[in-house]
DNA sequence: CGGAAACTTGATCGAATTCAAATAAGGTGG
DNA sequence: CCACCTTATTTGAATTCGATCAAGTTTCCG
């Protein structure tokens, strides 16, 4: 929908900024890596992960349209995860430079910063909880769930669907779980008339329903 | 040591300060009060934690000296969740409103907020990765280490030795675990000459070996 | 000192993993 | 657009880590 170019409106100021396109399934930049930029998600899906030694990968969160990549990343070039594309996705550069001297001059963009931030901070609580205290369905009931109140404040819901797409390795990745067990669950919330995931796509059938299973243990 | 009043220096300002002293176990404040104010921990320990529809508890986060209770207290006084002390606690408290009419005039007050916000993000990102992805020994051992490495930077540990107010329950809640396993995983380090716990201090024999443990699968 | 809270230990249970193999869906080059 | 090859998903059986249930013991405060 329309070229979305953050959360912060960093477009309307006098920053220079610059576009860049990428495939799906493209590695946006690695763990590790080093950048002097400040990187906005304008369309398509990226999720942000790291690495476990033995090779097993944690989901730390889903970017939509209009997230920032990495807040950390105004004040330190190093990122600490890596990020991919799950579709195609086309994002905004601004220099951290100039970002840095505009929020010294200007501090409404300190306080967009802040927000930002306590937002992200209160999502991986949200998700903390899910880990440390839900049962598997409970947990993906509720990435649903989340994920289609974060697209719905960005106009990406239309009747309780949209667009869907994240494999069961991201589901399980993301939710602590392995992808065998991700396809027993979403398969029984299927027969449970709950959800219909399809084409990258997926329609809440049984909003209620979904809710009881989230809030469930 | 010393009497510590954060990591934001608020102190030397102009800022009006007030301090609060309450005892161990108490609620300093519940999920969904209301408040002015914006707190930071000077002495004492403290666990911010949110409370499930069953009466299950899950802790976001351990509070040390120097820590805020919570940055969104600058935005929003509605709290999200719920702060008890472990140990005697002394803090102090700034007015909401004073604090955001410094930060318009002075954005250094904004870095070190917008710092702090990442700081706390990317505690939190360490947390998921091991509530996702780690046993219920690596879970519990990357939590000494973690603490260890908080205190470390606030000088409160000599000689891999340091205090350790949480109870098996703490410990249980942070994790996502049951208290009785948090037992059987605690004596097994004991056993294995790993740490040694008791009167609420925490000794880490073998750094090496508890490493080792918290960075296994 | 007495009662409550915290910790320990054993037995049993269950949710999710692991291992293995079959089927389906998707992307790519010709 | 098809054939082929890779990547995803599904299904079953066996296993395991941690939960649950139940008692007993210890520690801590007031």
């Amino acid at each position: 929908m329309s070229s979305f170019c953050g959360v912060l409106n960093l477009g309307r100021g006098s920053l220079k900024q610059t576009h860049e396109v990428v495939r799906a399934r493209r590695t946006i930049h690695g763990a590790g890596d080093v950048t002097d930029d400040f990187v906005i998600i304008c369309e398509g899906w990226t999720a942000c992960s790291m690495r476990l030694s033995d090779g097993r990968r944690q989901i730390l969160s889903f970017l939509i349209p209009g997230d920032p990549v990495s807040i950390t990343s105004l004040f330190n070039g190093r990122q600490r995860f890596s990020v991919q594309s799950l579709t195609d996705v086309r994002y905004c550069m601004f220099s951290r430079k100039e970002l840095q001297k505009e929020m010294i001059d200007k501090s409404r963009v300190f306080q967009e910063l802040v927000k930002i931030c306590i937002a992200e901070k209160e999502q991986a609580d949200q998700i903390i909880v899910s880990l440390g205290r839900q049962s598997a369905a409970a947990r993906i009931a509720r990435l649903i769930l989340l994920l289609m109140e974060r697209l719905g404040t960005r106009g990406l819901v239309r009747d309780q669907s949209f667009e869907f797409p994240l494999r069961q390795q991201h589901i399980a990745d993301a939710m602590g779980l392995t992808t065998v067990h991700v396809s027993r669950v979403i398969n029984m919330f299927r027969k449970e008339g709950l959800v219909d995931i399809a084409q990258r796509r997926i329609r809440i059938l049984s909003l209620k329903e979904l809710q009881r299973v989230a809030d469930a243990k």
